[in-house]
RNA sequence: GGCUCCUUCGUCUAGUGGUUUAGGACGUCUGGUUCUCAUCCAGAAAAUCGCGGGUUCGAAUCCCGCAGGAGUCACCA
């Protein structure tokens, strides 16, 4: 079992495309087979610098690490399709030699007449309907096309199942540009061949190709690999497939985003694919052993950001509960707000663990967190329009907040004494808890919520706590 | 336009002829957990299984037709 992501170095991976490589990743692990990353690199106009190295962070950021490719090598490297010309000229030369290819001089402006003509008809282009009858002998600056020998064609793929098509889609492709490197249709299939891929699993937008590419199995005298077609990933409004265009996000925004690579490999390997039971929380070594080729869908699935961050909060307090706070913590790093640079790590990881379990992703931390760190504004209508305060008077409020500062004045500032000096605090105030809280939290911390009261107020410390009721008092006494 | 694929709650899906008054999850709504938000728990609404025929005692499940959607028809992958 060797199974393959060949992704082109043209920019980021994004989720439209991401499971092209989960899946063979994940089937290659179970059946102990190989998994290979193969660049395919043969557009020089779309290449993008950096690309490669994108591509690379983003599959080892969500735990898929390659068994050949880039940076390790591998039996049948190189790995980069521009650095393997060679061998692609040499299956090139055995099919000029059958007669199963011909170098093509026909110039491009010619060539999209012809297009033009059957768009204009309104039939479909098939270059061998116009295949030059006088072709030179093939050398580098000139086109190869494959000379196509239309016939119906069957074949099974493990997904969409048994499939067939006419002879009127296969045609006379381009298998080595001008430039001298192959296009995707040939390369792919002789690397395959070479580096003995036994899974092609690739997208849906391939599907109508397949002809092509079976033929040109037949014409190498190749064995046809096992086709997998992956249906496409939709867009968040309409039906179609989901691509950058349309402003799909790279993999990789979403690490940014405070969404953790366990959630992102979960969701993303379940969209389109279940093993049949009703569990939603798979780690990555339960995907491996779970995952199955014949259970993935053949329609398209959306891609739902809502549940991908319900799914974040499952693994974020699953991931803190069993690795516990200070573990789990580095990974946080780079989330907070700024004013936290003053704080030291120890106090961070407080507030870290009090904060934790309402998070959706870590990016919350940024704007939940920062009345732990700096003042808050006082803005008094949270508190005068808030709905459990709204029937007290100023004075009352002034009072309320007065007993509180004389009551926690006098107690041991941890998590158990103040919340029995906060109980004490409704019994002689008669007020609610929801009312005397409510108070207290937003004089606090001017946040729309916040931590249970008596944590909040042990993380910040007595002598932040009381400055902060001090002067909420001192504003509603002037307001 | 040709060819090909797809079609179950808003979304992701279970379902392979009878245990289905179509199950689960997200989202939504309601209630509970001595405070907010979140978690957690309980509950509710939500799919005439794209439509129309047929086969069958019986169909989301099998067959045929239709419609809609998508992909593709590059010296891009």
């Amino acid at each position: 079992m060797k199974t393959r992501f060949a992704p082109s170095p043209t920019g980021y991976i994004h989720i439209g495309n991401v499971r092209s490589a989960i899946y063979p990743y994940l089937l290659a692990k179970q059946k102990h087979g190989k998994f290979i990353l193969r660049i395919e690199d043969t557009d020089r106009e779309r290449y993008v610098e950096g690309a490669t190295e994108l591509i690379m962070d983003t599959l080892k950021w969500l735990g898929l690490d390659w068994d050949e490719g880039p940076v390790i090598g591998g039996p049948n490297a190189p790995y980069f399709q521009t650095e393997r010309k060679s061998i692609y000229h040499k299956w090139a030369q055995k099919l000029i030699a059958e007669g199963r290819a011909y170098a093509d001089p026909t110039a491009p402006d010619i060539i999209n007449k012809y297009r033009q003509e059957c768009t204009d008809k309104k039939i479909p282009f098939l270059y061998r309907n116009f295949r030059p009858t006088d072709t030179p002998e093939w050398h580098e600056g000139l086109p190869l096309r494959f000379k196509s020998d239309p016939k119906p064609r069957k074949w099974h793929d493990v997904v969409m199942g048994d499939l067939s098509v006419g002879s009127e889609v296969q045609d006379d492709i381009i298998l080595i540009k001008k430039d001298g490197l192959p296009t995707y249709n040939f390369a792919h299939i002789v690397d395959d061949a070479e580096m003995d891929v036994t899974h092609v699993i690739r997208g849906a937008e391939y599907l109508s190709s397949v002809p092509n590419y079976l033929a040109l199995y037949e014409a190498l005298g190749l064995e046809v690999p096992i086709l997998v077609t992956l249906p496409h990933i939709l867009g968040p409004t309409g039906n179609k497939k989901l691509s950058k265009r349309d402003g799909a996000k790279s993999v990789v925004d979403y690490r940014d985003d405070g969404v953790l690579p366990e959630t992102m490999l979960n969701y993303l390997a379940c969209l389109g694919w279940n093993d049949g039971t009703e569990q939603e929380i798979y780690t990555h070594d339960e995907l491996i052993e779970r995952f199955s080729l014949e259970r993935i869908q053949t329609s398209g699935a959306r891609f739902d950001e809502t549940k991908l961050l319900w799914l974040n909060g499952q693994w974020l307090r699953r991931l803190v509960e069993e690795q516990g706070i200070a573990q789990f913590y580095p990974r946080t790093e780079g989330f907070w707000p700024d004013s936290a640079k003053a704080y030291d790590a120890k106090y961070r990881q407080k507030v870290f663990a009090i904060i934790y379990d309402r998070l959706k992703a870590l990016s919350d931390l940024r704007t939940m967190t920062s009345y732990f760190f700096e003042d808050p504004n006082i803005d008094l209508k949270l508190i005068i329009d808030n709905k459990f305060l709204k029937k007290f008077s100023e004075n009352e409020l002034v009072d309320f907040l007065q007993q509180s500062v004389a009551k926690l004045q006098g107690t041991d500032w941890d998590e158990k004494s103040l919340q029995s000096a906060l109980n004490q605090l409704l019994e002689t105030t008669t007020l609610k808890p929801a009312e005397l809280f409510s108070l207290i939290r937003i004089a606090l911390s001017y946040a729309p919520f916040s931590p249970a009261l008596n944590l909040t107020l042990a993380t910040l410390g007595r002598e932040t706590s009381l400055a902060r009721l001090n002067s909420t008092i001192t504003a509603l006494a002037n307001a």
